[in-house]
DNA sequence: GCTTGCATGTAACCGGTTACATGATTGT
DNA sequence: ACAATCATGTAACCGGTTACATGCAAGC
């Protein structure tokens, strides 16, 4: 889902700039989708050359001006048409796993250094989604979306603990390339 | 992970031509990675041109030639380099979950057409995963990676069977902004 | 004095996706 | 006949990341 989209719709919520979306996507979007200032500004620049959003300046004294953006009745029919189109099929990529995937090429220590930092990654993902599922008020849609979360967390942490070992003392085995 | 990294990591294999490696891609790395034509024959012309792999042709009566690809010593030397670097933090990003966030812009059909799609694709791609697990020779690490997408699909499975219903039933409630 | 937070933006870069271009052979 | 498989590539496009540029206020 591209960044304007991601706009239109924290703008849902009620009017923000794009500091506060930025903040917004660090927290209630950040498992499954994030953007940067230099993804967002442009994206909001674009929007209100579109006519999706408006915006006014709001003057402060002793902080820069907030550009506060609102969205319109363009904007939320666009919205609606772009949640009402099909997702594409997700395509998960990892790093992490491309490693694991040619682990036969590292060495023993390594391996266990790459398991150890993403076993201890996983978990600080994990426990922020826990803090957020058990203090956070949500609509039922924002907390399937952390359930969704918590529960491949919690997946993959289990694997992590039952095979991580074995990994460890039969990697060196010789691979033979896949079929 | 870039395409580059993940084609000498498949040469290291053996001998292959870029449609080779597209096929490889499409089962071996399916679930975690994927590259298309326009992304593997530049990657394999820029390896070359740094001396990471090497090309010869190999002509074939009744069908077209095929560029063979092997991987150097100097390959070798930036593959390991690369698999020791310390990948990034993991993002996940999914458009369905962003659907699922402003569910409560949709109306109950269209949401339920969602999650039924959603758990149609999670389960096909649950199925070829466990019937490579089940049929293929896999190096240790190999089957790792397979397992942790197993595990995902699995647990979201089962966030969709148990909080699917729930979610369809409650999704008129208003939602705030999360905190 | 230094870092963090507030606040907005631009420009270069990088890399993946999609469409286009070609063409023979094999199977339905 | 038509689609699929084998086989290789280029070019345009799109969009996200990173670095750069600016500047004040508050807290440590």
């Amino acid at each position: 889902m591209d960044t304007k989209t991601l706009c239109l719709g924290t703008l849902c919520f009620g009017d923000a700039s794009g500091y506060d979306i930025k903040k917004m996507f660090e927290v209630a979007y950040s498992h499954f989708q994030g953007a940067g200032f230099g993804s967002i500004y442009p994206a909001l620049a674009a929007l209100e050359r579109e006519g999706l959003v408006g915006r006014r300046e709001e003057k402060q004294d002793k902080r820069p001006d907030r550009k506060v953006f609102s969205i319109t009745e363009a904007g939320r029919e666009r919205l609606l048409a772009t949640l009402n189109q099909s997702p594409p099929l997700e395509k998960y990529r990892s790093d992490f796993l491309v490693i694991m995937f040619f682990a036969h090429l590292l060495d023993t220590e390594r391996l266990r250094e790459v398991l150890e930092q993403h076993r201890q990654d996983v978990q600080t993902d994990l426990n922020e989604l826990q803090s957020i599922r058990d203090n956070c008020t949500l609509s039922e849609g924002m907390r399937f979306t952390v359930e969704c979360g918590i529960a491949c967390m919690e997946a993959r942490l289990k694997v992590l603990r039952d095979r991580g070992e074995t990994l460890l003392t039969h990697h060196s085995t010789l691979p033979e390339p896949p079929t």
